[in-house]
DNA sequence: AAGATAAGGTGTAATTTTTACACTAAGTAA
DNA sequence: TTACTTAGTGTAAAAATTACACCTTATCTT
């Protein structure tokens, strides 16, 4: 039983693919589509871009009305132009992907029906995506991947206070593979931006561990020096 | 005096930034154009995507369309959509780059009148560029300098029998440093890609250097390991 | 309060990679 | 034959990476 739907023009949209860490899981956020096609299932952020908004301000906007959640830095990471990856007519996708702290503070809540609600989803449990979503994502993630290698962006997805043991079961997550522990924290720590603060862990069960803190100045140095090549 | 130009709907564009060595200089393509806006100036080839075909398709056609050259490997590497990047209207354009070997055979001839002609040109002079071509050509540049520390990418521009002075020279053009000769060539070689021939330069004037070809499955050996990240 | 449990925290030696550095060899041209 | 130009080569010091295991500290249980 198919929905008959009108068809559009060239259009252009935006995908977003905001990662989080939560329980030592990494997650993306997700919202449950609430207009054909495919009402009801989960999918990416994404909507329509207007003819009078810049691709960047454009994605700012339709994450805020479809999730609640405002002033992230996004980058965009791949643009998606396959002629039938919209059943309607011709959609381009501008994809874009930033990282937050997920924080309970900051409600998820679509200011626009188009999404009945958002929420965080476990990257590894993600199941079938509409339209090339499930790409999508994978594009993005690689691009995540590849981008820890060179420059410190876990800090975007940790508490402003953590754990080396915090900073490492992310790195894992995101890499998926297993560190040595104490080669990744001389590592770490040999960087010199993060700062060891006079305070510990709290509310666990076993030995408290010190609390860090990103140095965003010293990072800065580091990755000015970071497109160096040895010469 | 000002033309005054139609003002058409959302349409996406494709740009091209394509890299060839020549002279022992990087150079890209351009074309002369032969349509308002900016006839007569100097710009990308770059045209408008059509309904029914992908993007990746109408980067290859709009490249031949305007250059006549064929059959290269290109990849998208940014999209620009800020509102007013064009004069006309919204125009949303998906940049591609590719690398390619400057080869007298191949003909540059545009297939269309759209362009007056298409000529390689050096990167280092190529002063004003019509729209953001200049932001597009500066984004795809750094994207060629970041990728060639991860992927050997060089021999894609020069000819398939090189010495390696010139593959050194070619890293220098890019990477805007001068490297050391000794540690260059260990480096390379350590690699396992490169064939010595039973080869050597003709016509020159000095002595005459020894040829190396790439290797194509011990790069994709290399290339394969290339994600992975200590553990 | 003693013991069990669970994660926190630490150092070293071997190996590999990177860096800095300068002269002789070979071919061409005059 | 000599001058010129680029080709081609090695080594030692420094830095970065890897592999690897045990004691410490806090909490919880009995």
């Amino acid at each position: 039983m198919e929905t008959i739907l009108p068809k559009f023009d060239s259009v252009f949209s935006i995908d977003c693919v905001i990662f989080g860490f939560q329980a030592n899981e990494l997650k993306i956020l997700l919202i449950e589509r609430n207009e054909e096609p495919f009402k009801g299932w989960r999918a990416l952020p994404g909507y329509i871009v207007k003819k009078d908004e810049s691709i960047d301000d454009a994605a700012e906007r339709i994450l805020y009305e479809l999730t609640g959640l405002r002033d992230l830095h996004m980058e965009q990471f791949h643009t998606f132009g396959d002629v039938d990856r919209h059943p309607q007519g011709r959609v381009i996708t501008i994809a874009y992907y930033a990282l937050i702290r997920i924080d309970v503070q900051k409600e998820l809540k679509p200011v626009t029906n188009i999404a009945k609600s958002a929420f965080w989803y476990p990257v590894n449990e993600l199941g079938k995506l509409p339209f090339d979503h499930a790409k999508v994502f994978e594009t993005g993630f690689q691009k995540l991947r590849r981008r820890l290698g060179y420059q410190p962006i876990a800090f975007e997805l940790l508490p402003e206070k953590f754990t080396l043991t915090q900073l490492q079961t992310l790195y894992e997550a995101i890499l998926n593979k297993k560190l040595d522990k104490r080669n990744f924290r001389k590592k770490m720590l040999s960087y010199g931006f993060l700062k060891e603060l006079d305070e510990k862990q709290k509310g666990v069960s076993y030995r408290a561990a010190k609390l860090y803190r990103f140095d965003r100045r010293k990072y800065n140095k580091i990755f000015q020096n970071e497109l160096s090549i040895n010469g």
